[in-house]
DNA sequence: CGGTGGGTTGAGGTATTTCAAGGCTCGTGG
DNA sequence: CCACGAGCCTTGAAATACCTCAACCCACCG
């Protein structure tokens, strides 16, 4: 079933924030979700007010399955956005009653889910902020399908709070890889062209092939 | 099935690391493994001679499980240790054929590594050296079932490579403890004794009641 | 037109890294 | 038995990357 929600920039919104609630931390997971346009953002929000942004979610992400019983995590739309919902109690009762496909289908997305908890680990551990924003937007432009110019959902905050830094931070070496013509921004600081996705992904450290 | 492996102090070490491997990483996944006694460290090797790890697994604890077809991580001894192992193909098997009861069993484990990835983002992402070291102890101190005196398995490079910083700094953190008379250390500087669990939570930062 | 939210840029402060030296423990071998 | 080296840890001093604070710009909207 689709269902619009969230961040509408003609409503009052309740923050400063343009944001809508999809669902909060430590509610119950009843449902599951399906973007199917706009983005979503799932974050926790810190007593000293940090936040970290688990995870954002573009169209075509299925989110919210990843959980047992509660959500670990708070959802807000950033865009205007649709998301199909799907009965997660009832989903879980197939996999009770023994329904194969529907297990192997939730094992597989909570798989994908820790793949990318894990990946985001590595991000997060040591990098400098330009191989953090490398990585991050290799990361976007890759599941946006690699368009010729990227939009991005989200804000610089929203950034900054994924990849553990302060928007400035994030802002600085935005310009940084703009001077180097690596990329350049288009109308609003949101639509950035990839002139050099190779000297990009020079800057994000791999695996090493040799010890492992 | 029991088997002993690693860290062995009288053997020769193929490297100057005294570890011992138990998979490596891209290896096939045939294999699920419990820890008896002794302690692993599953982690990743950079290009650049960075490491991360992505946990250790303490007695009791499972592993080999969160991965798909291979491995995704390297696992090694960080002491003498030894696993049990049990033979992931015919699990896998099991889980086709309709296993309700082991298919519930993976997806637990699963979602226990999925937790401790996200408590693990939490961590690594916007924290001070002293709060990192702090929720660190913590998570030993608690998988340890809060001994009197800690023993802790790893060294503080092993510690580093788990929190994002350098060895230095955790030592330096630990000491800064030390002189707050928060712990103490005996004998060895891996066994330490916390003399004040509740004053090392204050300084981890808490998820928000509020604005969840 | 003025205000607001978001983004950029600059300057200064600070925490952590880096580089370097030294201490401690424990084997090994003279 | 003691000396020695290796590995591990601690501590210090200097370098630096990032954060913080602040000013400013820009687009948008009432």
């Amino acid at each position: 079933m689709p269902v619009r929600v969230g961040a509408n920039k003609t409503a009052k919104p309740s923050q400063s924030q343009l944001s809508e609630l999809v669902f909060g931390e430590a509610e119950p997971a009843d449902y599951l979700y399906q973007i199917r346009e706009g983005a979503v953002r799932s974050c926790k929000q810190f007593s000293d007010g940090r936040r970290q942004i688990g995870a954002f979610h573009l169209p075509g992400d299925i989110f919210g399955a990843e959980d047992g019983e509660v959500h670990r995590f708070t959802a807000e739309a950033i865009v205007n956005t649709t998301v199909w919902i799907a009965n997660r109690r009832s989903l879980l009762a197939r996999l009770t009653e023994g329904d194969i496909p529907a297990a192997n289908s939730v094992r597989h997305l909570v798989t994908r889910t820790l793949e990318h908890a894990e990946n985001h680990l590595l991000l997060l551990s040591r990098q400098t902020s330009l191989e953090k924003v490398a990585a991050f937007l290799l990361e976007i432009d890759r599941r946006l399908g690699q368009p010729n110019v990227m939009v991005l959902p989200m804000g610089r905050r929203d950034i900054a709070d994924y990849l553990g830094m302060t928007l400035e931070t994030v802002s600085r070496s935005l310009s940084v890889f703009r001077d180097e013509r690596i990329l350049s921004f288009r109308e609003t600081n949101r639509k950035i062209v990839l002139h050099d996705r190779s000297k990009l992904a020079e800057r994000v450290c791999q695996p090493d092939p040799e010890r492992r």
